[in-house]
DNA sequence: ATGCTCACTTGACACGGTGTCAATTGATGT
DNA sequence: ACATCAATTGACACCGTGTCAAGTGAGCAT
């Protein structure tokens, strides 16, 4: 009951991650995941209320499988600012292409839709605190450039590696993954690490 | 005749923009533009095949009115790279606020909508020209830092003076366009001038 | 003044997607 | 034999885009 009830909510999220996967940047309509996931279309209205909690819940349930916690982890074991800031964008460059597809679907939501808005600031806040952490850990050991203050230099790293640029340099551009980390790293170095 | 079927599509133009402008951020209807314009909403399909084609003919006109083009060739102006690179984040800083409303507008409809994608990079790719033309100067001063090749450069100045990256800073974190104009212009001097 | 043209109006309609509702089926556990 | 509850079926309202057809009215022709 309760384990079957589980089982078709799974089959849901799974079914609308396949296919956010399969058609990347293309709306992905509720008819379509409830035929993915081998129910009725208002079946998916039993487990989900809308479209949004949907994709919501799918981004919840994306980020715990692939579990962005456990790696941002590793920064922990960076000493200086400058490999925590490294690590970061390691970390960071190589999780986007795995979520890269309900991302821009809760992206695309959010424009329109204050729950989903919501819940995209809310993951976001995380990584932003992270990068507060790099520019922190900089700032103490007194390798800020001199050119920002604490507070700007965290706005405009969270900018910098947002997934709009990302998606710019890899998916127009056609920078590789490997591409994309080495010079983002490089690029922050040069903003915001002295001498 | 001709100057009264001019009068009532820039009448549709203006009461777009103007909606835009309003409601920044919001879908706007075709019906909305019609009342505002002060005709039925099938006259609107009398001068635009579709709401894709009204928005491209909105940003065509408010980039005519606007004169973005005047603007760049201030350009000439400058000697050397770095100059170029300051002059081109002023302008272009300073044209962003003026055109946000309509070209979100467009970044939203060129996500499902070829036509206007093709728009889109039709104007980005004068952008786009000119990042080109500081690097390359840059390059031919020998002041671009040698961590980039151009075309990487190119890429990344793209992608660092982008509207989303605009957005962020000033929407979200709420830099005032100077703030943005001189950070944005010491962040490129960090990533790109050498020495 | 008669009649044409042409922009515009009115009102109806098709389509596609979301979300809702009500009645029904069918498996499960008791 | 019965209750429960997930899921099904089929219908419907709502909204926004785009289309179609018939009608109005001002300006301009000769």
């Amino acid at each position: 009951m309760s384990s079957d009830e589980r089982d078709t909510r799974t089959r849901i999220l799974e079914a609308t991650w396949r296919l956010l996967e399969a058609h990347p940047g293309q709306e992905v309509k509720m008819a379509e995941i409830a035929r993915a996931a081998g129910i009725s279309r208002q079946a998916v209205y039993l487990h989900f209320a809308s479209r949004t909690e949907l994709l919501i819940a799918t981004t919840r349930y994306v980020d715990e499988v692939k579990g962005l916690d456990a790696r941002l982890a590793r920064l922990g074991e960076a000493t200086t600012g400058v490999e925590m800031l490294e690590a970061c964008v390691e970390v960071w460059g190589n999780y986007i292409p795995e979520i890269y597809a309900i991302a821009r679907a809760l992206m695309r939501a959010k424009e329109t839709d204050e729950a989903a808005a919501a819940a995209w600031n809310g993951t976001m806040g995380c990584l932003r605190d992270v990068c507060r952490e790099v520019i922190d850990t900089l700032d103490r050991e007194d390798r800020l450039a001199a050119d920002w203050s604490p507070d700007e230099a965290v706005d405009l790293f969270f900018t910098l590696i947002s997934i709009p640029n990302w998606e710019q340099l890899t998916i127009e551009h056609g920078w590789s993954t490997v591409k994309y980390v080495e010079h983002m790293k490089l690029l922050l170095r040069r903003a915001f690490v002295a001498g």
